[in-house]
DNA sequence: AAGCCAACCTGGACGC
DNA sequence: TGCGTCCAGGTTGGCT
């Protein structure tokens, strides 16, 4: 579910709700996530207070003390902060109680995310976060991703896939990769070694672009409802998408209808006359 | 050694 | 109503 800009809105949101608080309590379900959930070492963060939350690519960082938990929010995870007393969502896995009675609770059905507490010195060289890409927010985005894509010459990953890929862009998901091709004209199945350098230029800008109209319309929420903030908001760049759950409805630029296809396992769509090659 | 692909999970939507 | 099938915002380890 979340991608870049839902954890950014996520973030956001839980700064004023959380943020200078100190942990008075800590519970974990003994459910675990793409890994246990150490609770232990989130039982010794009690007393701690949350100084900071950062973020990078779709990983959060709290810091507390001499502690910082990483979060990942997976496929289905949600960050909700509640009142206290509030009864836990099905699928909470992790509780944490700030002094002056709120909840922060990460609910995950799906159970593909992640909830770790390390050393504040570890957390630059923990691979999780040491082997991401370049941050699209972060820097000369334009810059920083046309070469991150220009060192890609010669491979023939398709230019999707290589969108997804952490360790090249850190923090663009199924939807976002979509859109960013459709925005930039370019095909889904293009090798990304194959693009001239203007065309990557254009798909740089793209996914900019892409990013920041999701942040200001608040992320996108499904269908299904999926991902909301932490105070239970939803987002509304799902009226904006282009191309990601589209197929067979009419591109809004030429009318032609959407296609999706699979690659890597994961559907990729596109309009067959804008997207080119 | 790059690049697929199944696996990890639950739940919702859909067809019969 | 129920049951089976397919699909999903992500990541990873194992295989070719």
């Amino acid at each position: 579910m979340p991608e870049l800009p839902e954890v950014e809105i996520v973030r956001r949101s839980l700064i004023p709700l959380v943020q200078g608080r100190r942990v008075v309590s800590v519970s974990t379900s003994g459910v675990p996530l793409r890994r246990a959930v150490d609770a232990a070492a989130w039982g010794a963060c009690q007393g701690e207070v949350l100084a900071g939350i950062s973020r990078r690519g779709k990983y959060l960082i709290m810091a507390l003390g001499s502690r910082a938990a990483v979060l990942h929010l997976g496929m289905s995870g949600r960050l909700l902060v509640h009142p206290a007393g509030r009864p836990a969502p099905p699928h909470t896995h992790l509780e944490v109680g700030f002094a002056g009675g709120r909840l922060l609770r990460l609910v995950d059905p799906r159970r593909f995310g992640l909830a770790l507490v390390m050393a504040s010195e570890e957390v630059i060289t923990w691979p999780g976060l040491a082997a991401l890409g370049v941050d699209p927010l972060e820097g000369d985005l334009e810059g920083d991703l046309e070469g991150a894509l220009a060192r890609l010459a010669g491979s023939r990953v398709a230019v999707r896939n290589a969108l997804l890929d952490q360790r090249v862009v850190a923090g663009l998901g199924n939807i976002y990769a979509n859109e960013a091709l459709a925005r930039a004209g370019i095909r889904p199945t293009t090798p990304v070694g194959r693009l001239s350098a203007p065309r990557r230029m254009r798909l740089a800008a793209a996914v900019r672009e892409t990013l920041s109209a999701a942040l200001a319309a608040g992320g996108t929420t499904l269908a299904d409802g999926g991902f909301v903030d932490a105070q239970g908001d939803v987002g509304y760049f799902a009226v904006a998408l282009r191309v990601y759950g589209r197929a067979g409805q009419p591109c809004l630029d030429c009318g032609s209808p959407i296609r999706r296809l699979v690659l890597a396992g994961r559907s990729a769509y596109y309009c067959p006359r804008c997207q080119l090659r």
